[in-house]
DNA sequence: CATGAATGAGCGTTCATTCAT
DNA sequence: TATGAATGAACGCTCATTCAT
């Protein structure tokens, strides 16, 4: 909540600056690497710095973590209110959310990986800032899904369930993408998903042989 | 694939059992500080006994994460099957299959949580053991998935994008049990997450508006 | 007070000998070097051992300090008492434990040294275990000036002030020998000290003459 | 003896100035901290400069710390002569010069007890220089012994005895102050030890029964 | 087979010092 | 002159692994 990643430097453009840095170098290395195996050497190395340096904007390896995790997160929270924009229509947001959220973890592929890699790693203090974000995005969902069940668009299924099949959805892109990616485009994915999460799967043969399961 | 988890001694039985103990040990400590910071030290200390028999039943600390993750694997892929027996019809095989995943997940969730964040610790040879497992497990829902859309109870949906939908379902109640555990039993997760997979969100009147939308 | 040097190992005639190993070595480092630019690695090497083993048998490198400084202080609060024997009288005593004294800071000469600069070193709670130490000691002198006193051999003077002529005169010694061992036998400084303790430096006529002093 | 701090600056007044600056804000925290746990940058930012700065009027951490113990040697040099003045008589002498000594060292007490923690921190080529005042403050009070003795105020004792005697009774109203703060004022310790010093410690009863002891 | 003391490579971090501005 | 960001060598400490007992 409370917790501030601190600098020793003043200059506000040099430290955006510097971490950006940092932060893209460590977000490659963490990705492929993971967070334990790579040494802030090997961070400085890539960021073509020096260890030394990395310690003027930064007061710990885990502070680096905190950095590249609240880029995405940051990124979420960012990008999806803009792709709604002033859409008014319940249903019409929820697939723009959706969609937009596919791409953004599209876009931050491996450090989506990395989150749920690593956020284990990081202190309580900083783990909580953390989910708050990954809490604000599923808000932005659950809300909108209110909404659409409010207007008739959506029957009232339960909204945590279904605002978790769309987060995880989404998430499935970067954490699948070894199986996906041969397979289907990104678009694809998403248009398939949207199918299924409105229309279920079922025929209405399938329907009826259902009502005479147990289950 | 070749890979195999070696042992210096020969008694087969002394080995499961030394096996059973380490794995035992190794679990409850990789899931709660992970696996870089728990040391061997530590896994021979709860497991009663010293680091050098540790190494006299496994290779490497990297070993043991492989038999820690492989118990988790083979759980799925021994229980599920089971669950199914003898059903032929494929919608109820589907269901169950799906229903004992969920089981499997909660009774292991520790693990499974433990498999998304450290998988990728292993090197690549071992890696590719739990990634056929994983492939296995998966393979026996898109087998069902593909018997249901023939026998005409699923439309002819994107076989791996429902696949994945079910078995990242399952994860997630793993994944986000702190979240759903306040707020639901696993049978209503289930139960809840059927309904919504097989007959979608959508209601008629939904229906007709989606068609008035570019998405 | 409570502080308490503390072993990964268990076995207390290895603790023994590979302390007394650590302090050999890490007492002749200190002593030339200072704490500061002596490195753990140093010490390791003096003492034949790698640096990972000295960390199994203390916490810390100030540990190590504590070690090296306890050695000194519990020498002289061992020896002291051993030198009196069953002696009993007060004057006497005084002038064996002074003698005595002197002889176990020629002894621990490095040591003494070390301690007046180094022990501002040591945490608080470290500190304070050896100030009690040395408040013992001082204890043992300032115990038999009272008995000197009340026995009529001393007059009654500032016991404090005395005992702290004592020990201040035993530590130069060591601080000063530098300059001392040019000049002078250790048997021969502390005849001279003794004989400046009791009888003063002045003279009769120069008894006379300070009379005439406002100082 | 040949070593000279060296500056970048040209500027005498403001070397002087600057210097001045470094030196109080050093004071306190080597006396505070010790030498090895100031940083530059610790003494930059007391002196409300640069760590850069520094550098241009000291040539290394080191001549901090020589520059901060040359202030007490000096003052020692410089205020025990002009204590003693005009005055003759040797005794008179010996008296004033050791009460302003015990002064100037309760004036200085925090950098006395910092040069006996941290001469030995110096390189040889600036511990001499140091070494050389103390030697010459030292060589005052060796002087004045030698003219009380030659004037019959004082018997004829070891004169480097006496000497050091005086010097470290001096020194140790710093070294022990946190004791003798306590229970005396610095006036009471001054006299109470000339008392001791001049005229022992022993009665003539005292002297009777120490022809009996072979020490 | 089992133990646990010993090793030493390697990591995170600090800080004296430099140098472009 | 003065600044303070940048450097990089070096330190304390950990821990996977080995091996004598």
């Amino acid at each position: 909540m409370s917790y501030q990643v601190t600098s020793i430097v003043e200059d506000t453009n040099l430290i955006d600056r510097r971490r950006k840095q940092i932060i893209v170098a460590a977000t490659k290395l963490f990705a492929s690497q993971g967070f334990f195996r790579t040494t802030v050497k090997d961070i400085a190395g890539l960021a073509g710095t020096s260890p030394g340096l990395i310690y003027q904007y930064v007061s710990d390896k885990e502070d680096i973590l905190l950095l590249v995790l609240l880029e995405v997160v940051d990124a979420y929270a960012r990008e999806i209110p803009k792709a709604i924009g002033e859409t008014s229509d319940p249903l019409e947001r929820l697939l723009l959310a959706f969609a937009e959220y596919c791409r953004v973890v599209d876009r931050y592929r491996a450090a989506t990986v990395l989150a749920y890699r690593s956020t284990k790693s990081l202190s309580p203090e900083r783990r909580e800032i953390i989910k708050q974000r990954e809490i604000e995005t599923n808000g932005l969902f659950s809300d909108i899904v209110v909404e659409c069940i409010k207007s008739g668009a959506i029957r009232p299924v339960n909204v945590d369930v279904v605002t978790y099949q769309i987060v995880m959805t989404a998430h499935a892109w970067a954490l699948k993408s070894w199986h996906f990616k041969a397979n289907l485009t990104l678009e694809q994915y998403i248009e398939s998903n949207i199918d299924i999460l409105l229309n279920g799967v079922m025929t209405s043969s399938g329907q009826q042989r259902r009502k005479s399961l147990a289950i």
